[in-house]
DNA sequence: TAGATTGTTAATCGATTAACAATC
DNA sequence: TAGATTGTTAATCGATTAACAATC
């Protein structure tokens, strides 16, 4: 299995870079909203308290958004950073796993604004089968592999169970699929085709809860 | 507002680090459940995919817990990171919006089991007011205050609309919140005293989408 | 004891920050 | 033009990895 990790872009841009264009994303939005036309790095820099440098630095990768003298057009910036995270087109989204996550997510609105196209949602559990969520009701396992062939699904969302993760991942792969959103508390070992994004909610509660306690035992 | 961010314990561990504590509590509970009792960090390094070097520098942060030739004791080593972790100790939790997320949350069992005990969730909302929740009613926010005096609350998840986060993060500042649990789509501004950790779904997503864009638009 | 594997120091690598020449 | 601010190179900092002496 082995495979070059690197050698998939002409420059492979690091995730920690990748991992804050959302967050400029978000910020330029409120600019946008606000009316606001232009931006310098350093005034972004006092807003999102991280340093200009680094916003110069990591723009660059993806070539001169702005201009020397003036800063940024905040429109602009907005589009391109929108486009460079792949906004500018749509994906199709089923979830496995209609449990309370699996609901919630599929509730919730704000994900098909940014082209993220709810089109399914499957559980193994008969019981629950049927159930209408936003107007479309819950099928059963048995029925995804036809269902993902017949509607060009991009984008799994997997809220099952810890133990069935791992199988169910298996499945989608064969299936064909090109990205898991996983939220099941294990790592999913897949061939690196197929891009997975953990939210390990369970972790980022215990990070808190470190946080907490070694904050709560000073003074010692 | 000059605070000083470090000084805090007597050598301060990097995030990096304490990210990487709850993944090692997690293999090392699928280790203890499968009866296994020593451990090496190479062994661990295989299972992980992270190098045996940096399971052995993590790990030192804490203190010695491996011995020369043996290995790491399983159990010992996993309950010796859960207590860093905090989580032999309890902590009271409230949610506040009772929404789609909120609910899921509220009814996800997994965190009382970690000691994260769920006491109350709020809404503004009059009409899912009084709505039971595992047993537990949904409360006006008029309550939180009095609520949170009577019941020593030590985490408020924030499942809240976007624009209403600010202005409830600063009451129950005010009302001596110790942590956030943030999944509301803000950065919250608050004193340094109070530990938050983010949870920004929809950045999740959006790095999900760029990788699964700039991967499929390669052999340009 | 010899073998294994840690704890820890030193070397490397990558990411962040600082500085400044280019240029609008 | 002079002033502002970028794009980019160089310096610094921190995190990861390698190496090995200590030791079980």
């Amino acid at each position: 299995m082995l495979q070059e990790a690197s050698a998939v872009e002409e420059r492979e841009i690091s995730q920690a870079v990748i991992g804050r264009l959302p967050r400029y994303f978000r910020y330029l939005g409120v600019l946008k909203d606000e009316g606001i036309e232009r931006v310098s790095s350093q005034e972004l820099s006092d807003i999102m308290q991280v340093t200009a440098s680094q916003i110069r630095q990591d723009l660059n990768h993806f070539g001169g958004f702005g201009q020397q003298g003036y800063g940024y057009n905040v429109e602009h910036l907005y589009e391109e950073i929108g486009r460079i995270l792949g906004l500018d087109k749509e994906y199709n989204l089923i979830i496995i796993g209609a449990g309370h996550l699996g609901q919630a997510l599929a509730n919730y609105m704000n994900f098909e604004r940014r082209g993220f196209i709810f089109k399914g949602i499957f559980d193994n559990n008969p019981a629950i089968c049927g159930m209408k969520i936003r107007n479309i009701a819950v099928r059963p396992m048995e029925e995804l592999e036809t269902f993902m062939r017949e509607n060009d699904i991009d984008i799994a969302v997997l809220t099952v169970p810890r133990d069935n993760a791992a199988a169910i991942a298996e499945q989608l792969a064969s299936c064909g699929i090109k990205a898991i959103w996983n939220f099941a508390h294990v790592d999913l070992q897949l061939s690196k085709e197929i891009q997975v994004e953990n939210v390990h909610l369970l972790d980022s509660l215990m990070k808190l809860s470190y946080n907490l306690a070694s904050h709560s035992e000073d003074r010692s």
